[in-house]
DNA sequence: TGCAGTGTACTAGATCACTATAACAGTAAA
DNA sequence: TTTACTGTTATAGTGATCTAGTACACTGCA
């Protein structure tokens, strides 16, 4: 996995981890990769996964059997969307209009937001 | 100044300055404040704004002259913007696009942002 | 019981951003 | 010339993050 210097890498896995719990990809109550395993595959050091993991664990994300490994919890992904939305509207939607306003960007270049956005339902 | 801590403290300087200047605060062929001025007025040791000036003056914003000070180039606002929207463009507007997908969020949710977006000229 | 895979804990070290401090050099103006 | 600003450079230290490596304990299963 490629890495931001912009953020922390333990957090980076941690969103990368989440995106794949609210797209299905690491499904409710299943299994994750195990630390060492999750280690590998993203290229880093064990450690960090740990750290990743239990932050994940102190949001009630997943949850650890010793032994055993990690799993996703049944709230997962809901409290991950809900989370995120939080986030979006208190933080990214304001900075994006922000960008928009100091760029005086005009309705002509802002069209293809505008219709990749009015593709939601 | 508040910094955050998902970047260097140097990179949010010289967003704060780039703003400044297309914001019209810092103009054309005026002189920014001091290293050691900018220092204590954003609460950082001097050599954090040095390389934050440097970073300016290799990107042609600014330009200096020993013992006199930096100065805002003629062409830094249509630069700092040029720059900003392929930043934009890039990046940020398809991250955007993809949080609001993954979030699923619908028409109701994202009627704020359409209402801001359509006061744009 | 033994083994393989799991989480957990610890120490040590590398790296980076930033701080603290000092010293040196150019410029303008009194 | 002197003073008080400027920029510039250098060294040392701190704190956080991540790496490297090791060791230990728990679990499921053959």
């Amino acid at each position: 996995m490629e890495f931001k210097d912009s953020k922390g890498i333990f957090q980076q896995i941690a969103d990368n981890i989440c995106e794949k719990i609210i797209s299905g990809e690491y499904p409710v109550f299943s299994k994750i990769p195990s630390v060492r395993e999750q280690a590998a595959v993203m290229g880093v050091n064990h450690n960090t996964i740990m750290r990743t993991y239990m932050e994940l664990q102190r949001e009630n994300i997943i949850n650890n059997q010793r032994g055993i490994g990690y799993f996703v919890t049944e709230e997962a992904p809901q409290r991950i969307v809900q989370l995120r939305k939080e986030e979006f509207f208190r933080h990214e939607m304001p900075e994006f209009i922000r960008q928009v306003k100091l760029l005086n960007l005009s309705q002509e270049e802002l069209k293809p937001l505008f219709d990749q956005l009015n593709k939601q339902p």
